[in-house]
DNA sequence: TTTTACTTGTGATAATTGTCACAAAAACTT
DNA sequence: AAGTTTTTGTGACAATTATCACAAGTAAAA
């Protein structure tokens, strides 16, 4: 993946704070401002909107994973979105200003930086393009086979939103 | 938007290559790989792949925006979609390596191109969301109050499928 | 282990969307 | 301006999906 040196690593994890969650904490809710960048550690984090008292989940972060609301964070204004752990999990946040500062100071860092973006657009389009290629069904088939590890994490019920289909719908499909 | 120095600007355009293409043709092509970021002077570039003989829209990037297939661009793969000159669209290249270069010598190039990256991440993210939140008919709506230039612009046949609306559907939502 | 809460399955039905075929309209060509 | 190509509209019908209501199953808690 990403590659980054051990030096770098270390500058990079000398800023961030480790915090654990239990099931069903808030790391994020709508109206607080995004401050930080999220390393998962341990568990997972369910992103989610609220639409007319209906929870759509817009993303899930598994291990190894970086999470963050981009919008917010970048221009300080109040998150429309929730960021729940989906079990106990461990993250490592990473404040936005101490990271531009490392930024500033480490061109590896700011690299790194600039890389993990690149990482989030290219799944992140990739995403986008399942509802404009596949059906409900082919999506969910698309999941089986090119992400197995989401289905086996996330219940039915979460990832209906996910897939936008019904929870019922998704059920069905899946019986076959 | 993003903000960027007089003089910096001046050392970006120095390695931009400006390029006119007829409406049609094309930029990229699947099987080959992108090895440029383009910026949009004027004219639209349409992202499409192909899916069973039919174009499936991914992309429109306007005036004053910038696109690249990112996936293929930053490995060197081959790109499994083609842009195309939606008009007479007169755009700037923007060559990776060279840019890479500029990085290394300009902290606020590479901010730049990071912020650039931000935005675009953003932007999909939003989006994504419009699949997963709003059905078709809410979709086009959407559109229409947020977006209205690329209805303006993108006929009734290109954006259906950048929707993943069926034509003759997105037809019969115009009607009412 | 018994109760309670949450998740999943399922039937019935309505609503929406997709597909096919073709006509009408609009946009380009020559 | 006439002809050609492309885009859009529409009807008829099939297929898919959403919604509602509730039962069954599973997991968590007491």
């Amino acid at each position: 993946m990403t590659e980054i040196s051990v030096s770098s690593l270390g500058k990079l994890f000398e800023i961030a704070n480790k915090r654990q969650f239990k099931k069903g904490e808030f790391i994020l809710k709508p109206g607080q401002v995004c401050k930080t960048i999220m390393f998962v550690e341990e568990g997972y984090l369910r992103t989610f909107i609220d639409k007319d008292g209906t929870e759509i989940n817009t993303d899930f972060t598994f291990e190894g994973n970086f999470t963050t609301n981009l919008k917010s964070l970048r221009s300080a204004s109040s998150a429309d979105n929730s960021i729940q752990a989906g079990e106990i999990t461990i993250i490592y946040e990473f404040d936005k200003d101490k990271l531009l500062e490392l930024y500033n100071v480490s061109a590896e860092i700011e690299s790194f930086g600039r890389k993990l973006l690149e990482q989030l657009l290219i799944a992140q389009e990739e995403h986008t393009n399942l509802f404009k290629i596949y059906s409900p069904t082919e999506r969910y088939h698309y999941l089986q086979t090119n992400k197995p590890k989401i289905l086996q994490r996330i219940s039915l019920s979460q990832l209906s939103s996910y897939l936008g289909i019904a929870r019922e719908t998704l059920s069905r499909i899946r019986k076959k």
